[in-house]
DNA sequence: CCACACAGCGCG
DNA sequence: AAAGCGCGCTGTGTGG
């Protein structure tokens, strides 16, 4: 059963029964804004339904505050994503479809929402009034299309789990992670100095800036413009070509160690100092927009905060509240066993089938050398054609070719403006408008940068395949673990405080996940992450070939975890 | 004045 | 020691 909700003017909500097909069952009724959460609980008590809406973020957000909590849902927006440019879909009229609710949409277009737009209203203004036939239709559509697919099991698991982590971002920002302003400030002084007036320079970053002014003879130096710090080297005979961090190191003079401080100083106060915390810390915690595929993979991004760039050195301030814990699970070497398990290849998925991948393989065929055993799966990834792993690879194509085959396959796609697609069926979008461009060109020069596109795009081609499915089985994980810790039990004498339950699912970095319980459920917690692990590789690839091994810590804070 | 590109660096 | 993939954010610099 379907229950089709979508906005409409004047502070309403339409809804609708649907059946499997997306067909209407009985007449669409009304609902006042403010009657919907107490009218959308009770129908998730009795009907249990999948929640159908265009975008999770713009209705669930405010059920969410009211107290209600959902279990499934088909979010419209992101299956449209997936659907339309899937190599798996074979119905025109799909295409078709798609490209008329995306407007232009030959190419992608952004959806993104301005940060004015998105503000605290109890309800997220969606962006455009479609009627409640519309956007059943569409829903129709994209039932069909995976039905008319090459491969429907896929694309309903894809979709499936993309719509579970639709639900799981919007549950985050709504817990947000736990964050200690007060530990926060006490390491901002502790490296920079005090809180400094708005727009100036903290006293420690003042200092080092005083010094280098000295040692590069350059009274009115601003080592934040990198063109003019770049001049300033090269009238002390520093000879380097960029002001990066590691070139910075090839030279000995005695600026370049205040210099390198400064710089880890500065990244700290301007990413995650006192403006930050001002920002983006409300009532001790951190709530950052996610956006569930924002990345052309799979991936999320994020909104706001920089919220998957959360540097080791601030996680100190990410801590559990008093009675409660951090878990913290990492999900080890994610994509070589992914890229193991996609091409079936026997060599490379026995050495995923254990801890440690990258030592298995330096034992079978690199002398035990763990670390050429990974630069050179890396850059097989990655598509490295220089250095250290270019060297490495005739020998990691003996040990394993099906598996160096498939990426290697991937970038020849790619290279040709060919689509490639994940194991659950995303593919990339159509190459653009400059590689159309790029076909048609005559001079040498044109061909030369003709020929340099192509082998980016084969290299993105050939990591997307391994990174999107990566991305497969991390959201497959992710809505495993929101299920299980869903059926937790309230620890004794403890308060249903939270609509999400006891155990709060407060974070998700590719590959890692974060939980905030109180301690007494932890032991329950550690094993929902685990056996979710263990589900989404059979989710994925049947009984299956390869391990996902997590590494589990239980901790006060973030930076006590690996 | 705003919009955008770039450099640089944080994360996986 | 970085490179080869994917991002977001900040400050600087440029062009309208």
């Amino acid at each position: 059963m379907h229950l089709l909700l979508v906005p409409a003017d004047d502070d309403a909500v339409r809804l609708a029964r649907l059946d499997a097909h997306g067909v209407l069952l009985g007449e669409p009724w009304q609902l006042g804004r403010e009657d919907l959460p107490a009218a959308v609980a009770g129908l998730e008590r009795d009907e249990a339904p999948r929640w159908v809406w265009d975008t999770t973020s713009d209705l669930y957000s405010a059920l969410l505050q009211a107290g209600t909590r959902l279990a499934r849902c088909h979010d419209i927006s992101l299956a449209r994503t997936v659907l339309r440019f899937s190599t798996l879909v074979q119905d025109p009229d799909y295409a078709r479809f798609a490209l008329d609710v995306t407007g232009s949409a030959e190419y992608p277009v952004s959806d993104a929402v301005e940060p004015e737009q998105r503000q605290e209203s109890l309800f997220e203004a969606p962006r455009s009034h479609r009627s409640l036939e519309e956007v059943r239709q569409e829903f129709a559509a994209q039932l069909k299309a995976v039905e008319t697919s090459r491969a429907p099991a896929r694309l309903r698991l894809l979709l499936a789990a993309e719509s579970a982590a639709a639900l799981v971002a919007a549950e985050m920002r709504f817990l947000g992670v736990p964050w200690d302003q007060a530990v926060h400030r006490e390491l901002l002084e502790e490296a920079l100095g005090p809180e400094p007036a708005p727009g100036r320079r903290p006293a420690l970053m003042e200092d080092l800036v005083v010094r280098l002014r000295e040692l590069l003879r350059a009274p009115r130096l601003n080592p934040d413009s990198p063109q003019e710090l770049l001049k300033t080297l090269h009238r002390n005979g520093i000879e380097v070509k960029t002001t990066r961090q590691w070139e910075l190191k090839s030279s000995d003079h005695p600026a370049i160690e205040p210099l390198l401080e400064y710089k880890k100083l500065s990244r700290l106060h301007t990413a995650n100092g006192w403006t930050w915390l001002d920002a983006w810390i409300r009532d001790g915690r951190f709530r950052p927009d996610y956006v569930v595929g924002g990345v052309v993979t799979g991936r999320w991004s994020s909104r706001g905060g920089g919220a998957l760039q959360i540097p080791r050195s601030v996680r100190r301030a990410a801590r559990a509240l008093p009675g409660w814990k951090l878990l913290v699970a990492d999900a080890s070497q994610v994509e070589p066993r992914i890229l193991a398990a996609m091409s079936a290849d026997e060599g490379m998925a026995r050495a995923a089938r254990g801890q440690d991948l990258y030592a298995e393989i330096a034992d079978a065929g690199f002398g035990g050398s763990r670390s050429s055993a990974k630069i050179a799966l890396l850059g097989a990834m990655y598509g490295s054609t220089t250095g250290e792993s270019a060297r490495l690879m005739p020998q990691l194509k003996k040990l394993y070719p099906r598996a160096i085959a498939l990426v290697e396959e991937a970038a020849r796609t790619g290279e040709r403006g060919g689509a490639v697609s994940t194991w659950l069926g995303r593919s990339t979008p159509p190459p653009g408008p400059d590689w159309d461009a790029a076909q048609r060109t005559q001079s040498q020069e044109e061909q030369r940068r003709a020929d340099a596109w192509a082998r980016a795009r084969g290299r993105f081609t050939r990591n997307f395949v391994v990174q999107g499915t990566a991305a497969e089985w991390a959201e497959c994980w992710l809505a495993g673990i929101r299920s299980r810790l869903a059926g937790l039990p309230l620890p004794d004498g403890a308060e249903a405080a939270s609509p999400t339950g006891p155990a709060e699912l407060v974070f998700f970095l590719h590959d890692e996940i974060m939980i905030h319980a109180p301690e007494e459920l932890m032991p329950r917690c550690v094993e929902a992450v685990e056996s979710a692990a263990r589900e989404a590789g059979t989710l994925l690839f049947g009984r299956a070939p390869v391990d996902f091994p997590l590494t589990v810590a239980v901790v006060d804070s973030y930076d006590q975890a690996k």
